[in-house]
DNA sequence: TATTCTGGTTACCAATGGGTAACTACAAAT
DNA sequence: ATTTGTAGTTACCCATTGGTAACCAGAATA
């Protein structure tokens, strides 16, 4: 859920940090680029999130305006999802923390098999 | 606390929104700026933050190399906080989250009567 | 007839996040 | 002698987040 308190702030910083400031929703927007996908691949690629959690998250981001949902009336139903020009317009910014990460970053890596999911890039 | 999943992933941007990916620690960075600021400064200015979790940020932010902490052995105590390169380069980004939300926003404006705390911006 | 497939929703429960208030040390000021 | 001021820490407790599993429709497939 949406922080109603930074959402309603008068500082745009502020109400930006309300609408994108978890760690969910620039992970999403990094995994869907240009792509558009369906729920289930969003579902599998999206590290360590359950259905419960990826449906409220795109919800929020479909009432924000960074994603576009396309619902086929078929059955099985099909449901696409793909960014909006505003949600477009957030990769150039998640791209720059990527390169920051890169650039500063001094942890220690993790060993191999620490990690159990697929993860893109 | 942060994400220990992400943090351990070998994605580097997945670690990134490890370390950074919550509200409260854009909103410090962002608050700091350029500035050298006290504890109580910081818990004055910053939105809504509470002592108890800014001294927990504040903690990570450290760790992660973010800023530099500067202890005076004086009573009453005084402490200073101050972003490190790596925090300065993160500055940057904020701005362009700021200029995003700008840009794409079309939210309805918060009536003045609702918000109650002082903010930057 | 039973299973599969998709994109959810729901109930239940555990874990985490976060707020408040009290407490600390010790010097300086009143 | 008491209050003030700083930068926390701690205990306690409530609210929110998030995980798991079950369930749904309805056509296609075996």
């Amino acid at each position: 859920m949406k922080d109603e308190r930074f959402c309603n702030s008068n500082c745009p910083f502020t109400r930006a940090i309300g609408t994108i400031g978890n760690k969910w929703k620039p992970m999403i927007i990094n995994v869907m680029g240009t792509r558009t996908m369906r729920f289930g691949q969003l579902d599998a690629i999206v590290p360590h999130i359950s259905r419960k959690v990826l449906t409220e998250q795109l919800k929020e981001l479909e009432e924000d305006g960074l994603l576009e949902r396309l619902a086929y009336k078929e059955l099985p139903p099909r449901v696409e999802y793909r960014l909006s020009e505003k949600g477009l317009a957030f990769l150039p910014i998640l791209e720059h923390i990527k390169a920051w990460n890169i650039k500063y970053e001094v942890a220690t890596m993790p060993r191999q098999s620490d990690y159990k999911y697929a993860e893109q890039d």
